[in-house]
DNA sequence: TTGGAACCTGAACGGGGGCTGAGCCGTGCG
DNA sequence: CGCACGGCTCAGCCCCCGTTCAGGTTCCAA
C-alpha cells in the first residue's frame, strides 16, 4: 500500500515516514500544502495522512481541491489539540477519519489499517483467499493457520493483491502502489516477487491473466 | 473495446496508451487535432480521451466538428487544472466526461469503463446474456456463477457482443472494435474465437446470422 | 439434387509474454 | 571485516495465444 505524508514540520514528518515504511507502507511525503495537492492529484495513493496547518495552501484548501477533482483517495487529518472547527469542516470537506494533535502512533496505525480496509470494500480485518489470509492488524499472513514468513516487498504485493481480490491487477498498477515516488518501470521485479510467493504459499491462488496482469482468486 | 487518445505530451500519451491497453482495450494515439479529427470521424471507437490543449486544430474544435458531422463516440476531455470555462465548453461542445489535469489514472479507468457501458446502455455494471454474465468492472466472465478463464481476444470479442447483445454484430464490425489501427481484413480469426468461446461457455447464446454475423440472444 | 458460398473446426506453428535459476550489489549485523 | 539476506537484473527456456490453413459441414439457390 502507498502512502501520503502531508506534513511541514519535519521532526514528525520523519517520525511519520519512518513509522509506516516499517510497516510495511511505500510512503511519500509533502512539506507543503502546494506538493501535497500536486501529489496526491497526480499518484495513485491508498491513503493520506494530511495535516491541517501548512505553509502555501492550507491542509483544508487542499483536501476540498481534491475532492473538487474528483480525488477520492482516503484521507485522515491531522488537527491541533482542541480546534473543533476544524474538525467539522474536514469532515466537510470530505476527510475520512481525524485525529487530534499530539495523537499517539499506535493509534494513527489502526486508523490508517481501518481506513485502507473499509475503502477497498472489506469488513473484516482479516482478508481471506481460500487457505489464504491475510491479518491486517499484524501483517500476519498464514495459510491453512500455519503462519508464512514473507519478506517487505513480498508482503506488499501480497497485501495489495488481496486488498483487490477478485479484479485483475495489472503489474504496472502494482509497481506503483508498492514503491514510493521513484521506481524502474522496465523490470521484472514483479515477477520475481510473484514466483516467490506462490512457492512459499504453497498454494494456487495467484492466477496469471496474460497480457493483462494478476488476479488474486476470491474463493 | 476500441479507444481513441488524442494527447500531445509525449509522456502522457504513451502512459494512457500502456495503461489502458493493459486494461485491455485496443488504443489509437492521435499527437495533433488535425489527425485526431480524421481517425474520429473514420474509425469506430468505443470512447476518446481528448485533451483540448493541442497543436494544430484544439480540442474543442475537434469535438465540435466531430458532432458537426454527426459522431456520436463519447468523449472524455482532459482540461488544465482550474479553467471552468473550458469545462463548461466542452460540456456545451458534446463532451460527456470530463477530467482536470494532473488527473488520477484509476479515475480516468473507472470513467472510461462507465462511459462505455452508459452509451451500450447498461444500468448496472454486469451484463447478462441468460446465464452468461460479464462483470465489467473486473471483466470477470461467469456461466450460471462458475467463472470463465478467457484469453485476451476471446475476452474483447465476447465483451463486445454483449455490449451489443440482441444486435446483429457483422464479422468486419468486431474486427474494427477489437484491433487497433492496423489489422489484417482477409483471415477467420473471428470465426476461431467465436468457436473457442462457444466452447469455453458451454452454453448456445452466440447465434450466428449467416451473411450477416453474430448475434448474442437476449434472454 | 447438386454446386457453391458461408461457416466451423481441428491441427500446427511461430513469436512473445511470463517464469525461473543464478548471480550481483548494497545493507545491516555479528 | 566478513557474512547473510533481501532486492534487483539478466538470460534462457517454456508454453500459451493468436493466427493460419486445410478439410469438413451446413445452408441456400437454382
Amino acid at each position: 500500500m502507498r502512502l501520503l505524508v502531508v506534513e511541514d514540520d519535519a521532526d514528525l514528518a520523519r517520525q511519520l515516514t519512518e513509522r509506516l515504511s516499517a510497516e510495511g507502507y511505500a510512503v511519500d511525503r509533502a512539506g507543503d500544502g502546494e506538493e501535497g495537492q500536486f501529489l496526491g492529484e497526480t499518484e495513485p495513493y491508498d491513503a493520506v495522512v494530511l495535516d491541517l496547518g501548512l505553509p502555501k495552501v492550507d491542509g483544508l484548501s487542499v483536501l476540498r481541491a481534491w475532492r473538487a477533482a474528483g480525488v477520492a483517495t482516503p484521507v485522515i487529518i491531522l488537527t491541533a489539540r482542541g480546534t473543533w472547527s476544524e474538525k467539522v469542516q474536514g469532515i466537510d470537506a470530505g476527510a475520512d477519519d481525524y485525529l487530534a494533535k499530539p495523537f499517539n502512533m499506535e493509534e494513527l496505525l489502526a486508523r490508517v489499517r481501518a481506513l485502507i480496509r473499509r475503502t477497498k470494500g472489506h469488513a473484516s480485518p482479516e482478508i481471506a483467499c481460500g487457505p489464504v489470509v491475510l491479518d491486517t492488524r499484524t501483517g500476519r499472513v498464514t495459510v491453512d493457520g500455519r503462519p508464512v514468513d514473507l519478506t517487505a516487498h513480498e508482503h506488499r504485493v501480497l497485501s495489495y493483491l488481496m486488498h483487490r481480490k477478485g479484479q485483475v491487477v495489472s503489474r504496472t498498477e502494482l509497481t506503483e502502489h508498492i514503491y514510493a515516488q521513484d521506481f524502474d518501470r522496465d523490470s521484472n521485479t514483479i515477477e520475481v516477487f510473484v514466483g516467490r510467493l506462490r512457492r512459499k504459499l504453497g498454494v494456487d491462488v495467484i492466477r496469471t491473466v496474460r497480457g493483462l496482469g494478476y488476479r488474486m482468486e476470491e474463493a
